[in-house]
DNA sequence: CTGTTAGCGCTTTCAT
DNA sequence: ATGAAAGCGCTAACAG
């Protein structure tokens, strides 16, 4: 059996009050009790049942972060792993625990979001990379539970979001190239499920009907994945009139593109130019460094948890934020002439 | 406030007793109450408190996963991110919650992890790239909670672990190489605290040792990233006697390594030949495909699951077990003559 | 300051 | 098959 605050007040001749006050340094209880208890709690190797504090108080403590993966075992290429680390060791020292959950489109029906957030109480949510349309997240957005969508555009009760400005990083991939005289420019977009994807892409479009045909051809559809961009590059090999330049919605699939290209016999940059999306730190690395938008990764998850906790804290909703993104200029653009 | 089985019981003029019963499909129930039930528990929108019912059970339905993180913002290249969505769909199947825990060296006084374990009164627990002699993990090893360390050859009460083949990986490259006619091999290790980095180093010395000296210029040292890949490069350059090839501890670093080569313009794999260790996706898709040793990761994290319920269910102490890998030849390694 | 009492929301005997 | 009662381990309100 498991000690108890009760073991140690009879030890101690004290009341289970006293101790459970003592423990948690209340006001009201003396100095030497609070030593005792302490002592005595050591000695008898005492562990607080959380479970228990937190039905009374109702206070769990905990919260949850939902990761949205389309591509089951290929979240590890989805940037949700480069907040997850930071929300941890953020959370931890505010005294917190994460309860973790990876939600797919399959379990719409039996694990809604909200769901699972009421059943364990958690205190706050992040989400990231949902969509409005998900079912399964409706009713978060309704309730009132401080949440913040990382990287998806959905507001609602108690709910905010943090977003990077992905118009302003396609503008710039797309007003580089023109800049370096490319007119016939591709694209890679990921699912359009995702805002993420669909302002990546329709950004694209509207730029490139600024000073070009949208071309149909030059749409290509990818999901991340470094193969899937290895993949688009047979489909470039087959187009009659090729692009000049082909901007990628995500870094893996650039390099997997760049990687397709290569084996084909088409050199980067000076037969087609490519620009990735993302950042990535092993796009420096790769035969060709990457032209790309870099995204501060960091600051994007330390201000989701400031938000989360100035939302738990205060219960009011904030405003949403947008960060800038910033290009990075690799060898994998070339100049025309 | 929340709706309780209180309310639906008034509600229906009921016990909450039956309410309960009837939830949770238990047989001493008749079939009409608990369709009356469930539907009014619907129409009310009641959420079962789970605190609660764990307080009562004794179950917590919770497994904690922790991570050891040397490298704070590294994590993210560690393996462990491999895995932790493998556990997160599994254990979701067997109706548990993940709690999730980054630890650093630090937190061994107040966060010992039997301490987060026993206040979430967690019921299994996967406990990935710690090192024995942690203090904060002495106490779970003799504690009997079903546990199984990663990548750690660590045992105890109800405690087993799972690892890749670390000695076999290395013998792998090492003969590899010796067969292309190398002699020279120099060697990228990992942090020596970890019994991973350890094991692969001292397989290197052992073998080496058998066909040339060992050589303490040829030793690097590595913490796992693109960047200390990369630095070693330098490192490298400075030798009077250069090797002909060099194994590293992880593909990260030999990614790293094989651009900072590059850059110096030393040619991969005709000046040097490389061999890295992880298998990663991503290395068949830079400059050079990388030689390197496969780990299934996503083997690994399946096989983890099922030890550790299959301890929690029998609470029977399971033989660790090791998992083989395989030699991936890619064009990072080039025949001496 | 310390103890008594009550109760968080649920499950689980044990009667009926 | 249903309900009454007890209690999981803790905290909070109130008395003393």
């Amino acid at each position: 059996m498991r000690v108890t605050i009760k073991d140690i007040a009879k030890e101690l001749g004290l009341s289970a009050a006293a101790v459970s006050k003592a423990l948690n340094d209340k006001e009201d209880i003396s100095q030497e009790i609070k030593a005792k208890v302490k002592e005595k709690a050591k000695e008898m190797n005492y562990q607080k049942n959380e479970t228990a504090a937190r039905l009374v108080s109702k206070k769990s403590n905990t919260i949850g972060v939902f990761v949205f993966a389309r591509d089951k075992i290929k979240m590890e290429e989805s940037s949700a792993f480069k907040y997850i680390e930071v929300y941890l060791n953020r959370v931890k020292n505010l005294g917190y625990d994460v309860l973790l959950f990876s939600i797919d489109d399959d379990d719409n029906i039996n694990n809604s979001v909200l769901k699972l957030c009421l059943e364990r109480n958690v205190e706050g949510v992040i989400i990231i990379g949902a969509n409005k349309n998900q079912k399964c997240i409706q009713d978060v957005i309704d309730y009132s539970i401080p949440t913040v969508f990382v990287e998806a555009n959905i507001t609602g009760n108690l709910t905010t979001n943090i977003s990077f400005n992905d118009v302003s990083g396609i503008e710039k991939s797309i007003a580089y190239l023109e800049n370096k005289g490319h007119k016939r420019i591709a694209f890679i977009r990921g699912d359009l499920r995702t805002d993420l994807s669909r302002t990546r892409f329709l950004t694209y479009v509207n730029l490139i009907s600024q000073f070009s045909e949208y071309n149909d051809n030059f749409v290509f559809q990818g999901d991340f994945s470094l193969e899937s961009g290895y993949e688009v590059a047979q489909k470039v090999i087959e187009l009659k009139e090729k692009p000049t330049a082909i901007v990628s919605s995500g870094d893996l699939m650039a390099i997997g593109l760049m990687r397709g290209l290569k084996e084909k016999g088409i050199k980067i940059p000076e037969d087609i130019s490519i620009i990735g999306y993302d950042g990535f730190e092993i796009g420096r690395y790769i035969g060709v460094p990457l032209t790309t938008i870099k995204q501060d990764f960091l600051k994007m998850a330390n201000e989701t948890v400031d938000m989360l906790f100035e939302m738990i804290e205060n219960k009011i909703v904030l405003e949403p934020r947008i960060l800038e993104v910033e290009l990075i200029i690799g060898e994998s653009v070339r100049q025309m002439v």
